[in-house]
DNA sequence: AACTTTGCCAACCGCGCCCGG
DNA sequence: TCCGGGCGCGGTTGGCAAAGT
């Protein structure tokens, strides 16, 4: 059926989506890379299609968002997702599903590609250690399934109740075995793990967590240009600051971080500048 | 030390949706 | 209302690094 929609498409002489003649592909160079993140400062995000062109890059239009939604977005955050991390997007696949944009979306600073690769390598492991079907977030165990009468919907939220229910008990668990070989570091989010009590216990918070399409947690950075009076893009006034940086010599600046944004997009910009 | 296997993640591919003409 | 272009999303792949033999 799929490919009789490709054949069709194929007939009807669909475009590929840039020219496959001349068109780079395969890792970004740290050249490009600059480029990228210079043409995106300068002029915002605006029509993906001529950003290569006007950029200088030898890439569609595609692979430039990709690269720059997935990797050089100044608000990224770097490293593997702590616990508490790991235990939202958990909560949140059970009721999304496999909608990582969605999912992302409550997570600042990561990206639908990083969770989807997370959940791939990581959690679904972990959940089926413990028995729990990644896909249905129902227990494997059919005997236990058997005895319990409730209907599937019924028991996805049973499944929720005691992910938070774990969360809440033990600050940052979710399998104990995975607890006791994490790192200092990775169980050192202390804060993340109080704001996850806070949140579970807030029973109206949580439903609207579930069910509010804005971000649970503000983005950082939206770097969608946004129309002052339809005129010029209010996404500068944000990031000027950051205009000033393009040579990546950001150390040169007597930078005053106040706040995590110009962190993040200062370890952003510090790590392409190593890499230059 | 050399080779093989496994794990991870960046990047690509193709489909579907949205929007403007 | 229809059509086509552009973008976003989710699935998949390729390649590198680490671990194992």
């Amino acid at each position: 059926m799929a490919s009789l929609k490709v054949c069709i498409a194929s007939a009807m002489g669909r475009q590929p989506c840039c020219d496959k003649l001349g068109v780079k592909k395969g890792p970004w160079t740290a050249e490009e890379d600059k480029k990228l993140i210079n043409f995106i400062l300068t002029n915002g995000q605006c029509c993906w299609r001529a950003v290569p062109k006007l950029a200088g890059l030898r890439r569609c239009g595609k692979s430039c968002r990709l690269r720059w939604t997935n990797y050089l977005r100044p608000d990224l955050k770097r490293g593997l997702l702590t616990q508490a991390e790991e235990q939202l997007v958990i909560d949140l696949h059970a009721r999304l599903g496999n909608r990582w944009s969605k999912i992302a979306a409550r997570l600042p600073g990561r990206t639908d590609n990083e969770i989807k690769n997370h959940w791939n390598t990581h959690i679904k492991k972990k959940l089926l250690k413990m028995g729990i079907d990644p896909v249905t977030h129902e227990t494997l165990n059919k005997e236990a399934t058997s005895q319990n009468s409730s209907s599937p919907a019924e028991h996805l939220s049973q499944v929720d109740n005691i992910n938070i229910h774990q969360v809440k008990e033990n600050g940052v668990a979710i399998n104990s075995e995975e607890n006791s070989t994490s790192s200092p570091a990775e169980n050192s989010s202390g804060e993340e793990s109080l704001l996850m009590d806070s949140i579970c216990s807030d029973v109206s918070l949580m439903n609207s967590m579930w069910l509010d399409e804005t971000p649970l947690m503000d983005t950082l950075w939206d770097t969608t240009p946004k129309l002052e009076n339809g005129n010029l893009p209010m996404w500068e006034d944000n990031c000027s600051w950051l205009l000033d940086c393009q040579d990546f010599g950001i150390h040169d600046f007597d930078f005053n971080c106040s706040s995590e944004i110009e962190s993040n997009a200062l370890q952003t910009l510090d790590l392409a500048r190593k890499e230059l």
